[in-house]
DNA sequence: CACATAGTTGCACTACAATGCAACCATGCA
DNA sequence: TGCATGGTTGCATTGTAGTGCAACTATGTG
């Protein structure tokens, strides 16, 4: 599963879902990479959702995956290089509730969990593993 | 009916329809504002529909219109900046199966029976009043 | 091998958005 | 004022996408 051809109909189609959007921003703002756990405990939302959000994002080639061991890491693509100009307006847009800032704010707290640049834990917030908030 | 505030969440929703992309990107790629009439004779797609796209895209922030007699001309709105970055970015993608560029074909032939600039005729391809294709 | 854990997926349900039709409004002109 | 024309909108229908649950796979460890 490597880059996809970006098809435009599906592109805007694919953020156009609100908690795909703060998947894709986190990733935006932060440069980083992530894997679910880390991002259930960010985005405080379930895991299977996240999941299947996240598989979406990966079949329409906004992402790509890196397994390791049990977990697997999350990062946005960047080629065809307008998907960086995408991602930039994606920063720009405003945060109306402070959702997305909050995201950032729960992540950074949960990237100081990790040893040596992994993550080494599961979800810390065991009741979204299977239930929603 | 001014600038409007853009809500992340709608704005890609608002981007999402085929339709709606194609009305942008020709917008966008022809820097022209348009009529309904003229959209029709470009896209060949019936009169309604082309009508209550342009009204969500109005709705949504990304374009404005200005009421000339029986005329109502539609243009993209450039306020907050990162629009423009984003109409640039629709500019980019792949036009998989040439609609975009036959839409511009069929527009900047449809212009030239503007005059000073203004349209004075309405839909040359009267099937689409009504009906679709 | 048994078990815990990180993540995935099929199914049912629900909500919403695009479409088509037909009726409607708005403007200009004889 | 009546009619043609450019454009809008309410309603019914349909398809699809997000959600939640529960069962599932995959990897690592005692």
């Amino acid at each position: 599963m490597h880059t996809l051809i970006i098809n435009p109909e599906f592109l805007f189609q694919t953020l156009s879902d609100s908690t795909r959007l703060r998947i894709v921003r986190l990733l935006a703002m932060t440069k980083q990479e992530v894997c679910l756990c880390e991002l259930v405990d960010s985005l405080f939302e379930p895991q299977y959702k996240l999941s299947k959000h996240l598989k979406i994002l990966r079949q329409n080639g906004l992402i790509s995956i890196q397994k390791e061991g049990r977990w697997v890491y999350h990062r946005l693509v960047t080629e065809p290089h307008y998907l960086v100009t995408l991602y930039q307006v994606i920063c720009l847009l405003p945060d109306n509730k402070g959702v997305y800032q909050q995201d950032i704010t729960h992540f950074e707290k949960r990237l100081t969990l990790r040893e040596n640049g992994r993550c080494k834990i599961g979800i810390q917030s065991y009741q979204l593993k299977t239930k929603g908030t």
